[in-house]
Order: structure tokens, then C-alpha cells, then sequence
DNA sequence: CCTATATACTTGCACACTCAAGTATTGATA
DNA sequence: TATCAATACTTGAGTGTGCAAGTATATAGG
């Protein structure tokens, strides 16, 4: 059996730490906040943007999913009042996504959830550690 | 806005990268070899398993999936003759699932792919901090 | 033994996602 | 201006997964 590299052993311990943690958090965030990981990512993607304002595409590019699974995502959570349909005057094919108020309000209750649970999920790594993680996984 | 936890952001990080990471692999796998990223890591655990077998419930743990997944995902590769069923005299709910000698040489090609795309993936991160990098997600 | 509880699976249903194809609009070029 | 390619989305069909409920077997306590 060839030995494996450090890459592939990366990719597998990414694939199911991810997994794992996904899943403890989209399970705490739907109980408490009734929204998951990925709607979360759109509240935090919009709460950061200019205007609070996204197109769909980049709203999919910046969460890594498709253009379809975010029309799809923004239905129900359009439906709720979490975000609001804007228009683009200078370009009738876009149709630009605002966070509402509500949805600010959510986002935030939520980010206090998500900080408490990543603490504990993490809490084999202090915080010197936690600071290299992350800026290794950023330069990815 | 509150300031936000550096473990929070190596949730969102993780849930990110994992994301772009296992799409590209699962495609790489799946175009050349047939078998998305949780079958091959259902064989990496079948190779390394004493007598290459493992009860469905064991492989669930070891892959972060539930049993129901499992069961769903050996289907196919039982048919295409991945692995094979085992019954065990000891206890008759459980039925072993072994590698077989072609679900063997599929793991040991993938794992040829997956090296060398992780690598290619990875490409920013040298090995030095690869190595630091497996170290924290294997703390996690 | 017999019953109750736990374990190892399997199955129906719902949901989120992707891919491919379709629509509408824009921008560039002949 | 007419056409054609590119862009921003939407939609239909298929896949993978989880949850809850069901089946079969095992184990423990009276």
C-alpha cells in the first residue's frame, strides 16, 4: 500500500471534522433560530454587504453553492420576512436580495448560538491554536 | 455587531473550505473512478479494518453518516462488487460488510487521484504547515 | 422461561442540493 | 439595427441524506 500523503489526510480529516461539526451546529442553529448553516451564511453574507444587498450569484458564489440551491434557499426565507426582493434598474435580469430587519435580528441571536456551540466543539484547541487554524485554512 | 469568536470563524471557515474541497474531489473521484468521496471513505475503513470487515453501524461512525445512509450507499457498490455481505454467527442482526479484491484495487487507484488532487487543492499550504494543519484537525 | 429493553439494521418520507435545460435580458459586433 | 453570445436567474428531474417508524434479534431481570 503506497503511503499516503499529508494532502489526502488533510482532505479526509477536512471532509469529516466538517461534517461532524456541520451538523452540531445546523442542528443547534434549526432548533433554536429555526434556520440552517447555510442560511446563516446568506444572513451574515447580506449583514456584511454593501447596502445589506446581494445579487443571488454572488450570494451562491460567496456560500459555495449553485444559483438554483440559493433561489431555492431564498423562497421560504423570503416567505418569513427574513430577506426582501429588490430590483436593479440598470439591469432587469438581476434580482437583488436585501436583509430585513427581522432577518438582522435573527442573524444576530444566531451568531451569539453559533459562537457558544463553536466554543464547545472546539474546545480541545486554545485559543493560540484556534488563531493558527484559521489562518491556515484561510490561505486554502 | 458584536465581535465575533475566532471559533466561530474556523466553524465557518471549515464549513466553506470542506464544502469547494470535497466538491472538487467527489468530481475528480466520481469522473474517473465511479465512487464519490463517502464510498471511498467507506473503503478506506473496509482496507484498514481487521480482516477488512466491518459491521454498517461501525462504518456510519467511522464516516459520519447515519446507519440508514449506509445501508443506502452499499447497495450499489455490493451490485458493482465493491464489497460483499457477511453474515456473523455470533449475533444475527448484523450483517459484515468486506472489501472484495476488485473493491480493492478501485480504493487503491482513487487513492492515487485523491493525493493528487488534494495536492493541487492544497497547492498554498507547504508541507510544513500541512503537517501543523493535520495536527489541529486531528485535535479537534 | 418471559417479558422488557437495547441493538442492528431497513424503509418511507421529506428536504436540500446539483445538473441540465429553459427564459429573459444585456452587450458586443457585423 | 439585427444577430449572437454571455449573463442572471428559474425550473424539472434525479441523488444523497436524515429522521422516524418498523422488523428482527439479542440481552437482562424477574
Amino acid at each position: 500500500m503506497p503511503k499516503e500523503s499529508t494532502y489526502s489526510a488533510i482532505s479526509k480529516s477536512l471532509w469529516l471534522n466538517s461534517a461532524m461539526i456541520s451538523k452540531h451546529l445546523d442542528n443547534s442553529l434549526g432548533a433554536i433560530h429555526g434556520i440552517g448553516l447555510s442560511e446563516y451564511m446568506v444572513l451574515l453574507n447580506l449583514e456584511e454587504a454593501p447596502g445589506q444587498t446581494l445579487r443571488r450569484i454572488d450570494i451562491a458564489e460567496a456560500i459555495g453553492r449553485t444559483a438554483s440551491a440559493v433561489t431555492r434557499m431564498l423562497m421560504p426565507m423570503e416567505k418569513i420576512g427574513l430577506v426582501e426582493k429588490v430590483a436593479n434598474d440598470r439591469d432587469a435580469r438581476v434580482s437583488l436580495v436585501k436583509i430585513t430587519a427581522a432577518g438582522r435580528e435573527i442573524f444576530t441571536n444566531a451568531s451569539v448560538t453559533l459562537d457558544a456551540k463553536s466554543k464547545t466543539l472546539l474546545k480541545n484547541i486554545d485559543s493560540e491554536e484556534a488563531k493558527l487554524l484559521l489562518d491556515l485554512l484561510h490561505s486554502i
